[in-house]
DNA sequence: CATGAATGAGCGTTCATTCAT
DNA sequence: AATGAATGAACGCTCATTCAT
């Protein structure tokens, strides 16, 4: 049952797969400002730096593949539930949301990297197959949409997604350029920048779903509007 | 008229100050996916490498004066338009975003590294102080918008216009990682990735604004809604 | 007469020796400029990585045990030439040379390579090995020309061979190193470098056999001396 | 008149230069058989890796430039002596190229590896200088020596100067994958391997000339002929 | 015999920054 | 003030070889 020594079936290699995207993940959530080395990763692994060329073809593409399993995540349970038989309304959502990709650390400054390294280091190959993967994705989610929320005409659901995720990313740089590095923190931020930021990302996401759906999440923390 | 060879007088040392900038701007312009080296940049002013760290006290803060130098002409022309005579709606402010943020080719890819930057190799003090005059022209333009869209509450236009600056910002990375590699552009994307920035942006702000003022643009480009 | 899966017969160990051989003949050919990887060497051949290392101690022997099956050809045909009935000239000594050394276009990039090899990357126990069995053939080569030019001393064959073929090589590698890069060959090469090989090394042999043995051959291609 | 903490004069930096370059033969000297690192080279001369490339824009540049330097010290000794008054004879060119390409230890091995590298990892551009500056040299060289030896026609000195040093270079490989390694050359080398550089060089190039001019030296140590 | 997963040493180059001149 | 020579840290990737299966 153990990881044996070399991996020969494919649930082994699978596994020292997800065993490096995990090694990658506690760097990255152990120093979140810094990108780690090849070298890092393959070490906290407990392989050679060699090893992980096996797996994966270059660093970025590692990351990429680290960012896609966090986005797996989020929309394996947005789809979830959109398929589901239960009620879906825009509070559902926006706690779908904070779950997945504000309240874990990682999602957010990855996913912020993720856009750097899309347009530089991934192959024009390998990112059209990350994308085609994601617009399969956001197109489930969008139908699911339209069909709880019967005021979007077809389309408008994956168009709203995608607004929705620049808010949730846009949001978070320009809180995360306050919030994520502690000396910043620590000193007396102007007034304008004092947001919390998952507070005010459920105001923005309340705003922008109301102008689209017309419907309104009595959120959990109250937005820009009480 | 000309730069001297010695900047003696407080304005002499302006003008050097805002032709640095203006070299880093032609560099970036001409080729916008790549940070140029302080030898670069020197070397489009007609300086030496050195003398760039008279002026900035490293390249990041160089590359963080230049873009506050854009941001400051969208807030001058948006503080001079709420704070002039005429009337002001949502279509308005949509056009100065696009004037001063969406058209010029500098404006998102700069801001959009100035996040990394902040969180990383901007001292706290520097980032401090850019905040704070940040915060000053938000203060400003928001009250300017509680001025002229009734229905905003106080505090509530400098909200939304963090939240707008978001979206737009947000919504650039998501398009830029598809629109801005040619090659990638070449081939076909997914349909889920095919939509010009320009229409969405205005779609996704509409939105936004409709959910908090109730008020719709007729935008020069249709979005979600028409 | 396919190959077989496990070769266990002595046979089938040779055909596999050949196999490799001959898979890095044919990527040799396909990229003369690169050395090919062991990897691509055993994928070529259509056998694991590993397998190679069951018939050859290292890459370097089995790239001079196929320099070795080049020289070999050339030795047989000149062996069974001198030990032959028929006259020998200059000439004749000549057009063997081009037609196994010069023509080929493996022979004198991998003979190159293989002196470097020699003297680095090969157990002196392989290297003399190796060069015993070159000494073996020189000396018969070089006995058989005593016998067909008869101003030859004892000992003068062997010398004249190992003279003729410095300068083939040396010869080859000042040439190659203009005309092997297709780009550099493009451009304008200076005079004293536009030469072909073929035609100069004619020149060059000529004049050496000249002055060892008194002869001159016709040459196909005329010489230093016409 | 001490080379100063920064080289600022022009003087200053041809020094800088020649100090890496005899850096490199140091380290060259201590161990033919490898290629020093760069850090190796800075190491050695005294300065940080990073000078290196502020005087040679590649480890592969400075190593040619190195050898140039050897090859230019040949060639103005044989221009001077071709220039000279003295009587110039094949004994004199002979003892001219033992003393400057055979006894210095560096010459032969690092002009071995010039080939290698030209037909790689030298840019175009400079490959075509340096081989427009040897051009020079042999030009003027080969045209010395037609002056000397009246039997060569026009064009028949430069020639000969090129199948010499394709001579002494492939001899030198062959001896070199002999004489080079002392673990090989103190097991017994088959008979045909057992020659003397300097000796059979001397034996070759006599027979060469001799074919080429029609005269003969009477060599230090005879070589082919007694 | 055959496989192919794992290893890990090895290195050139860039470039922001400093500081002697 | 201005210069530009000097610094040196930082790092991804290849690939020959080994050895568990």
């Amino acid at each position: 049952m153990a990881i044996r020594q070399r991996a020969i079936q494919a649930e082994d290699k699978e596994e020292r797969h997800q065993a490096l995207l995990d090694a990658a993940e506690r760097l990255l959530l152990r120093s979140p400002e810094r990108v780690p080395s090849v070298a890092e990763v393959a070490d906290e692994a407990g392989l050679a730096k060699g090893t992980v060329y096996l797996y994966f073809p270059s660093k970025e593409e590692l990351l990429l593949a680290l960012h896609e399993r966090n986005v797996q995540g989020f929309f394996r349970a947005l789809i979830a539930v959109l398929d589901g038989q239960g009620r879906v309304d825009v509070a559902r959502i926006l706690a779908l949301t904070h779950e997945h990709m504000v309240e874990p650390p990682l999602f957010l400054p990855l996913a912020a990297r993720v856009f750097g390294l899309m347009s530089q280091s991934i192959p024009a190959e390998s990112a059209i197959a990350f994308k085609r993967r994601m617009a399969d994705r956001l197109e489930r989610a969008g139908a699911g949409l339209e069909r709880h929320f019967r005021t979007l005409a077809p389309g408008e659901g994956l168009v709203l997604l995608r607004h929705s995720y620049a808010l949730i990313l846009g949001l978070w740089q320009m809180a995360g350029a306050t919030g994520a590095c502690p000396a910043v923190a620590a000193v007396d931020q102007p007034a304008a920048f004092q947001f919390s930021y998952g507070n005010d990302l459920d105001g923005a996401l309340n705003a922008l779903w109301r102008g689209v759906v017309g419907e309104t999440a009595s959120a959990p923390a109250a937005g820009t509007r009480p």
